[in-house]
DNA sequence: CTCTGTGCAAAGCGTTTGCAAACGA
DNA sequence: TCGTTTGCAAACGCTTTGCACAGAG
């Protein structure tokens, strides 16, 4: 059980029912995109605005918790901040697996000499195990 | 030198002029935005229009002649099809350079197993070595 | 109580579309 | 010549903005 309400205050920012709303969807879902997040919100509280829903992915993701992925041809979809992992994009049914590096990691750093590294982006696109059958 | 008409035709597409430049400029600047590739068109033929340019985009990267580079927070830049690699992005002057990859390439092998790997997109964010000065 | 955050409606802007004319093969 | 592509202008849809009100601390 992850304390949404702290981890916002020791950002700056207010705790509020929208924000900790996002915040558990998004966790709930793994990645959503910024309509299926609405969506979501609006099944719950269906005075919530798209506004609100933009605002505050913008503002979590300049305080580093929400981080996007963006997807090639598609909408951009979002997730918690947690370690560096790849994201396994079916290009059939759209899921998105994620994938924990640890030899990955070692090989990045040693490509990106000369380069501070603040965030890595590993998107593989392809036909999941699923859509293979 | 290389023979775009040739490679547009064997894709079956017509190598009209727009083609060819939108090419060629992709090729020049290696990685460049929509707006920037028209700007650069326009010096050349003021009426071409950005209308043609995004139609172009779009069919040359559904012929995998072009690839999109989507980057977080900003517009994508596009790319010609060359073999896979790493692009280094750097937050503070939005330069992106190519590192190529060897070992990554079976590290990435072997994390996808069941996984029929189509495409990788492997970006770095960070601060380039100028930026560091 | 004060300042931040929300909801609403309008504005903004990048991208797509439809169609007649131009062009490539 | 025939089918494809272009240029134009309008339409579209996602995202942002401004402002009055509500809510968190």
């Amino acid at each position: 059980m992850i304390n949404y309400a702290e981890i916002l205050k020791s950002s700056g920012l207010k705790a509020t029912l929208q924000r900790l709303s996002i915040l558990k969807i998004i966790n709930t879902n793994g990645h959503i995109t910024i309509d299926d997040l609405y969506k979501e919100m609006y099944k719950v509280n269906s005075t919530i605005s798209l506004a609100t829903v933009y605002k505050n992915i913008l503002t979590m993701m300049r305080k580093s918790l929400v981080l996007e992925i963006p997807i090639i041809e598609k909408k951009s979809y979002y997730e918690l901040k947690k370690s560096d992992h790849i994201h396994l994009i079916c290009d059939i049914c759209n899921s998105i697996e994620d994938k924990d590096i640890n030899d990955l990691g070692l090989e990045i750093n040693r490509v990106s000499n000369n380069f501070i590294l603040s965030h890595s982006q590993l998107n593989l696109y392809g036909t999941c195990e699923e859509c293979q059958k």
